[in-house]
DNA sequence: ACGTATGCGATTTTT
DNA sequence: TCGCATACGT
């Protein structure tokens, strides 16, 4: 990590630019407005502040920082700035750093919750009877120790699948239910034996000397629970502390910011309850009703005026939310022209509503949009799929954000369980991943051998297989094959020593013979995690050293996300927070999908609530226009079902909002019609769909690519599948595909081309879907 | 040890 | 419906 000392920080402060130094007592201060004034000025005692949408909420966080610095009320390092990704730690790191010149380096404390958490665990490590060399488990690495444990344990995997324990675990975690503590009411699990296994599983990660997410938390708040001269210590050493989405706490991180901010009082907690967006992660909205309860004497500070988007923007979402029951109550607002109405758009199906996006973007593009200033925002990643496939077509580059992440890959996994056997041998989960990772003949029998001496005798595998190896319990070719991994790993820890890490990961590459089994293998995505490992080891340049490395990825799952080139964005309503768009698109507002069936049927009124909000983020990401879209009929499970328009369109305050759909399309014009929007497919007469122009243009557009959906049946003849007429290719010829490639076409079926992809092998793909080279 | 059969489930996701 | 994960057979 890049700690600079506080004497560091100071002198690197007092060195900023001259041009700073001149600009006064306090330069930064003159462009906020009462309210983010008061927020940067009310330093002493407890602050909530609660900041709207688009109201500059970053800019009060990073403006109140760089004021605690440079009025020296608190020296960087007695500043506890907490924040839940690691994207927002950095961006508030560069902002502060913007604002008082690079001092920012010497916050020790600012980052996640989990990042900070690690670095006060790693201190006091033995308090929970770990070395402070513990590792850090991913839910990957969860769920195997999972399974392993209800293996052992004798317990059926498929009437209680390890999934549902972890979750049980994460759950109880995040409300800092400790091993011991769990209610008998909750211990359901395996005929009541939850608590017990909740216990075992704690047991196995000690001797393990690792450590999984709720842990980070967890374990901080117990030895600050019961070690008060060290909580003395922490809550003497953080004056000031600062909370960046507090709607999105939960009761451990509630505990752990209540006792650390204890001493000073000084605690500043920033949110949204209308951004709420993350109870089924165990985020408690509660939290910030508990704050004024716990801290009576706290500031409530409203940011409520919005500088992002357009009035009638603003109206239809604040509408929407106005429907929420449970909450504060904000009024945001602006001083913005007017801007377009909202606009709601029916479209017949999934395909439709990605055509006419697409053709929107493409229109605004036209008249001088940039793609980067477009999004696309669905509720569930499987409304993606019809968007990639229509972009795909159109040649419109986008991007999608979210999605699968680098250091989850099954290749990148394996690499780093190698290394991490390096760098501590009795690393079992890693050891059992990659042991027989490429083959060597080391199978399940040989794996058991191993488990049961080592259970015997409480000692790793890597301990275990050492002693194996003196022994005849083996047969002669799973011994020798096994000799040749322990002594490779003992000659790589050897060399660990000696040659740069990067140079080390290669040569464990290529000596275990993983690279060659990539190599060997011809499935489609053999060459990409060829280029994931060069990728790797690219990445882990950019450290100190492994130990470093590994530390960063276990807390950092994500690699930056190439920004570059002209781009729509694609992504969840989730991953949308905290972003803005000027023209924004929000297809899938429709009963079932959105608000989402689920959440409706398992959390009631609160989830209902729950998902106003994310259509209210949806909403108040656009800043110039938003688009809201829903489809007559959707393919659920493969199944056409009748879809209804979304109970939010109808929330909508009529005055902000603009139906619009194809003319002829529904009839009368939106306008004529009031309570329009609750209109519904299966209302609608027959008739209309048979004689209606628009239907029938939308139908026959999509005839071609798949079954039609209800109410078609007996129109056969303008259903007719994949025309054969000739194909513009040839078997033989190369092609361009965006999403794959390159590629050879072998077989020409209709429509549809069977294509040898250079780098994703065989696929069957549109012929629409290619281009000629 | 590797291939095929079969069944199940299917939101949102950070660390 | 489709993709996956586990289970069984060669």
């Amino acid at each position: 990590m890049n700690d600079m000392s506080e004497e560091d920080a100071f002198e690197a402060y007092e060195q900023r630019p001259l041009s700073q130094q001149a600009m006064g007592v306090s330069p930064y201060l003159s462009d906020l407005n009462p309210p983010q004034r008061e927020a940067v000025e009310t330093l002493d005692g407890p602050v909530l502040l609660l900041a709207g949408a688009g109201t500059g909420k970053t800019k009060a966080l990073t403006t109140r920082l760089a004021h605690l610095i440079h009025t020296r009320r608190a020296w960087p390092s007695q500043i506890l700035a907490v924040t839940f990704t690691n994207k927002a730690a950095r961006e508030m790191k560069n902002r502060v750093g913007g604002l008082i010149g690079g001092a920012v380096e010497g916050m020790p404390w600012l980052g996640t919750f989990h990042s900070v958490c690690v670095k006060i665990l790693r201190r006091h490590a033995e308090l929970v009877e770990l070395k402070s060399s513990f590792t850090i488990l991913d839910t990957d690495d969860q769920i195997r120790l999972i399974k392993q444990i209800i293996d052992v344990e004798g317990i059926d995997p498929k009437r209680w699948p390890p999934r549902m324990f972890a979750s049980m675990l994460d759950r109880w975690k995040n409300r800092a239910v400790s091993p011991g503590k769990v209610p008998p009411d909750e211990c359901g699990f395996a005929n009541g034996r939850g608590g017990e296994l909740y216990r075992i599983y704690h047991e196995r990660l000690r001797t393990l000397n690792a450590v999984d997410f709720g842990d980070l938390l967890l374990h901080v708040v117990t030895i600050l629970q019961t070690h008060p001269d060290v909580l003395a210590d922490y809550q003497q050493r953080f004056k000031y502390v600062l909370v960046d989405e507090y709607q999105d706490t939960n009761v451990a991180q509630y505990l752990l910011l209540r006792l650390l901010a204890a001493e000073h009082r000084n605690i500043c907690c920033v949110g949204d309850d209308d951004q709420s967006i993350y109870g089924w992660r165990g985020a408690e909205v509660e939290n910030i009703l508990r704050f004024e309860k716990d801290f009576p004497d706290a500031t409530v500070i409203r940011l409520e005026r919005n500088y992002r988007s357009t009035p009638a923007i603003l109206a239809a979402a604040s509408g929407l939310i106005a429907e929420n029951k449970s909450r504060l109550g904000k009024t945001l607002w602006t001083e913005e022209p007017d801007g377009d109405p909202v606009q709601i758009r029916g479209v017949w199906d999934a395909d439709e509503e990605a055509r006419q996006i697409g053709d929107d973007i493409e229109a605004a593009q036209a008249k001088g949009v940039k793609l980067s200033d477009m999004a696309v925002l669905v509720r569930a990643s499987f409304q993606m799929r019809a968007f990639e496939e229509r972009f795909i077509h159109l040649g419109l580059p986008y991007r999608v954000i979210g999605g699968p992440r680098f250091f989850e890959r099954e290749e990148i996994r394996d690499a780093h369980a190698y290394l991490r056997l390096v760098k501590s041998q009795d690393d079992d989960l890693s050891f059992e991943r990659i042991c027989n990772k490429p083959r060597r003949g080391l199978g399940d029998k040989a794996l058991q051998t191993l488990h049961l001496t080592a259970r015997g005798q409480s000692i790793s595998l890597m301990r275990a297989a050492r002693l194996m190896l003196e022994t005849d319990e083996l047969r002669p070719q799973a011994r020798k094959s096994l000799r040749g991994f322990v002594e490779a790993v003992d000659r790589w820890t050897l060399a660990a020593a000696d040659i740069p890490h990067t140079e080390l990961a290669e040569m464990i590459l290529d000596e275990s013979g993983y690279t060659e089994m990539w190599k060997n293998d011809k499935s489609p995505q053999a060459g990409s995690k060829l280029d994931n490992l060069k990728e790797l080891v690219q990445a882990m340049g950019e450290f100190e050293n492994l130990a470093g490395y590994l530390d960063h990825v276990s807390l950092v799952m994500e690699l930056d996300q190439d920004s570059s080139g002209d781009r729509v964005s694609l992504m969840t309503l989730h991953a949308a927070k905290g972003l803005e768009f000027p023209l924004v698109f929000l297809p899938g507002w429709e009963e079932g999908i959105f608000p989402s069936q689920r959440s409706v049927d398992e959390k009631g009124q609160e989830g209902l609530e729950e998902e106003r909000r994310l259509a209210y983020v949806g909403l108040t990401r656009a800043m110039e226009s938003a688009r809201i879209f829903f489809a007559a009929n959707r393919q659920v499970y493969g199944r056409w079902q009748n879809a209804i328009p979304s109970r939010f369109i109808d929330e909508l305050p009529k005055q902000h909002i603009d139906i619009v759909s194809e003319p002829g399309l529904y009839g009368a014009p939106a306008s004529n019609m009031p309570g329009l929007s609750r209109f519904d497919a299966t209302r609608v007469e027959e008739d209309t769909y048979y004689d209606n122009p628009g239907w029938r243009r939308a139908r026959a557009a999509k005839a071609r690519k798949s079954a039609p959906p209800p109410l078609l049946e007996g129109k056969a003849e303008l259903m007719t599948t994949s025309a054969p007429d000739a194909s513009a290719y040839a078997v033989g010829e190369r092609i361009f595909h965006q999403k794959f490639g390159y590629g050879r076409i072998s077989a020409i079926e209709g429509n549809k081309l069977a294509v040898d992809f250079e780098k994703a092998g065989a696929k069957r793909v549109l012929e629409s879907f290619v281009e000629k080279t």
